[in-house]
DNA sequence: GGATTGACGTCTG
DNA sequence: GCAGACGCCAATC
């Protein structure tokens, strides 16, 4: 259902299926869109327009680690919100990572 | 128009 | 198991 707009758009459209209290990674959701390349999802995130229906801190790279807290208003605000869905973060670090990791391949809709 | 960078990932050493 | 290098596509300089 995934229409043919910029890939940024796609990865936007993505990262607002994931559900509450649980994460992504950049690898799974350029792996679903078939970027080619994680880069792409974390470049699309950051040049792409930060919407509120956007929860982009629910995404993180394959370690688990909140990467792109930095680029947050302030590093502990991507903490707060995921501490907040009941993640537990250590360290800007996500624990329990593969109990909370939801790909969205595992949604195996059209494809 | 060429070179560099980027909220990353995977492979090789 | 850890460290370093390469790749990926698009945008910016």
């Amino acid at each position: 259902m995934i229409k043919k707009t910029h890939y940024y758009q796609q990865v936007y459209d993505v990262v607002r299926q994931i559900p509450t209290g649980k994460v992504t990674t950049y690898g799974a959701i350029a792996e679903y869109l078939r970027l080619g390349s994680p880069r792409m999802v974390g470049w699309a995130l950051h040049q792409g327009e930060l919407n509120d229906s956007v929860p982009a801190h629910r995404v993180v790279n394959r370690k688990g680690e909140l990467s792109g807290r930095n680029h947050f208003p302030t590093p502990d605000w991507m903490q707060s919100l995921l501490e907040n869905e009941g993640i537990t973060i250590k360290n800007a670090t996500i624990q329990n990572f593969e109990s909370v990791r939801w790909d969205p391949n595992t949604l195996e809709e059209a494809h």
